[in-house]
DNA sequence: GTCTATATAACGATAGAC
DNA sequence: GTCTATCGTTATATAGAC
């Protein structure tokens, strides 16, 4: 897949990359089309094929490095040993700063998965992503101290994932609706980078 | 001998509006085959023509009758004249329990509008749908009332569709690295049905 | 209305010159 | 490594028999 040569600057098959993983994120698999993705990098089809034997590799180029980018840094921030609250805040505000910069990642993803759950397993467990036990320790030890409500770790990550990945999957629906420039809602998402943990918080909180 | 015209009032017509939903609603405008589509009804590919003119008049069909499934109920529950938090109770029921019967519909929706938004927008606008002040007057009088803490009526809108939707966007990701059965999932989700309502109510509630 | 057969275009992929 | 030209397949769409 690598050049056996020498070194080279701004490199072709780096340029086939970014423009294969702009088109794909936007257009999906299905959607995408080689020529497209050709023309976005400057260069002929058959450079495509010859540095990635077909669609579906070029593809999986993507998408791995997709999925690399969006969950090993929910693995990382929940395994921070630090309090509870401190935590959720870094989480919230890291995360939706992520996203934000890169819009169409989650959609992207969330839409790959459905399509094919099985390549995705491969990918996920061969990369030895994992989610952290430490931040169930967490949750539960807050629950035995009272510091927060009753309340299952899946659910309260699940609850906290949606409040950051949905808005940004949503943007096009949001921005339509209520006709807001682009501006408008990155500082809308702006934002929620502080006022999603104070809702989380405030929600599971016992302390008031 | 009656005529056998007749008697097939099964409708062919509905048949193929039937498959096509199936099909476009987990594999997309794009990654749908109109091939697909005939034998998931059961009949000729020709007929899919003859009926509607071609790919993208079937597919508008589907689309705007998932539109139509996907944000009238929203508006309509918005609308009811009763208290702020049995209003909020109402919909995460309803939303959660609509969208766990119909589990492609919000991904597709998503997907397609980001897709093409400008063919969403046309829609939207020309049926009517229209998001209702109601709420909004629902949240800025109890912040004013001192019931509930000071939060923009967007914010806890989006906040609360996000919470409904994004689980059943979600749900192969979630099911993957949990190795969850479907049964297992679907007890999460109605588990939800309650649990996110009470998430959000202590979320924005002053009176504890 | 429903079918079979076929036209037409688009797309992924390859061959071969340089 | 990079290009042009082209092959082979698949997909949408139409024609025409019944």
């Amino acid at each position: 897949m690598v050049s056996q040569n020498k070194q080279r600057e701004a490199g072709t098959e780096a340029k086939i990359l970014n423009a294969a993983r702009k088109i794909f994120q936007i257009k999906g698999l299905a959607g995408a089309r080689m020529q497209e993705i050709a023309d976005e990098a400057g260069i002929n089809k058959a450079m495509l094929h010859y540095y990635y034997r077909n669609k579906d590799q070029l593809f999986q180029a993507v998408f791995s490095e997709a999925v690399g980018r969006i969950f090993p840094i929910i693995v990382q921030i929940l395994s921070y040993e630090i309090p509870l609250f401190d935590k959720i805040r870094i989480f919230v505000k890291e995360y939706i700063g992520i996203l934000k910069e890169n819009p169409y990642l989650p959609g992207f993803v969330l839409n790959e998965i459905t399509q094919h759950p099985d390549k995705f397993m491969e990918l996920f467990f061969d990369n030895g992503i994992e989610f952290p036990k430490i931040f169930y320790d967490d949750i539960n030890k807050a629950i035995e101290k009272g510091e927060i409500i009753e309340i299952e770790p899946l659910m309260l990550l699940v609850n906290i994932i949606a409040l950051c990945v949905f808005p940004i999957v949503a943007k096009p629906v949001v921005k339509g609706i209520y006709n807001l420039t682009e501006d408008e809602y990155n500082t809308f998402l702006e934002k929620r980078e502080y006022e999603v943990a104070d809702f989380i918080i405030n929600s599971i909180s016992l302390k008031k």
